[in-house]
DNA sequence: TAAGATAAGAGGGACAT
DNA sequence: ATGTCAGTCTTATCTTA
């Protein structure tokens, strides 16, 4: 299969291989290049005895279908098992039983509930840029917050916003409350609502974010060279594990290293440009640097950061 | 024009009542 | 449950080099 050697949304990354999901993933903004196309096509031969069926045996088992797609149907073909038609009072206690039978298939609430949010999690996907593997990551933290009864209240995107947002978040991937908001069309300040309560609620941790992933993100999307790139990452890593960047969001200490960096390469950017691209104001950049004037540091840090 | 300064306001956590 | 407080971040506006 035909893979673009260049990431389509950062330009610059380049597929590698991740190790947890088998995926290609871009090594810089982490954006899924492209994953196995789904075999569903008819089978070019027919293996089985009916004659004239290629058809697949059915869909992969995904979490993100209400039933798993488990599903079965009874058929509609009027057969019995030896092939002969069936007589006229079966004829209707089928008809009835294929009506129990497709009611049956959505009835409870939950089902239904199901239903609407994966066909939801179908359509944001693309916008998203999401693997297999963070839909059925999705679509398995928004069971359980259904489970848990912690939809009822609140809105289905909404919760199902935070779920996509936790995927992103425990695969790794840069994507901000802002960027998730945006594109399911909820407010930023309820997928943040509703992260929290679902984190609380079912008692997961979720790994910060690597601030050098965000340094690779801003770079790539202001475009700035590479050499700007390495060094804001060497200094990102004197900062980690520091109280540094304690409370604040990683995305602005990342902009801001991101951007004394340039300036220490005479690179020509501007605040703005920064800004804008790791999705923070101007302000909070030239706080992050009145606070990381104030700070103690190494003075060969210091050096690099403020020449 | 970019960068710095300042102010007002939103949203949420901690903590007390 | 409700109110207050400190801290963070955004938006807007004005000034400065």
């Amino acid at each position: 299969m035909h893979v673009s050697m260049v990431c389509s949304v950062c330009k610059n990354g380049r597929p590698i291989a991740d190790p947890e999901s088998g995926e290609l993933v871009c090594s810089d903004c982490g954006l899924v290049f492209s994953e196995k196309a789904p075999e569903n096509r008819a089978e070019w031969r027919n293996f089985g005895s009916e004659k004239n069926d290629r058809a697949r045996t059915g869909s992969p088992v995904s979490l993100a279908q209400h039933d798993m797609g488990l599903n079965t149907v009874i058929g509609n073909n009027n057969k019995d098992s030896r092939g002969q038609n069936i007589d006229a009072s079966m004829h209707s206690t089928m008809k009835r039983l294929r009506t129990y039978d497709f009611r049956s298939q959505a009835h409870t609430s939950t089902d239904r509930n199901l239903m609407r949010a994966f066909g939801e999690l179908g359509r944001q996907r693309d916008k998203l840029g999401m693997s297999d593997a963070m839909i059925d990551k999705t679509a398995y933290i928004y069971r359980k917050a259904l489970a848990k009864g912690l939809v009822r209240g609140r809105s289905t995107s909404a919760i199902l916003s935070a779920a996509i947002y936790i995927a992103c978040r425990e695969m790794g991937a840069v994507r901000s409350l802002k960027d998730v908001g945006e594109i399911t069309d909820v407010k930023r300040k309820v997928v943040s609502r509703s992260y929290r309560i679902l984190i609380q609620q079912l008692e997961m941790i979720i790994p910060v974010i690597d601030p050098t992933k965000c340094i690779a993100m801003i770079a790539n999307k202001a475009k700035l060279s590479e050499k700007s790139k390495r060094m804001a990452i060497d200094t990102m890593k004197d900062f980690t594990n520091t109280d540094a960047s304690a409370g604040k969001r990683p995305m602005g200490l990342a902009a801001t290293i991101l951007y004394l960096s340039c300036l220490r390469n005479d690179e020509d950017v501007t605040q703005k440009n920064i800004a804008e691209a790791a999705g923070v104001t101007e302000v909070t950049i030239r706080n992050r640097i009145k606070d990381l004037k104030s700070r103690s540091m190494s003075s060969a840090v210091r050096d690099r950061l403020f020449p």
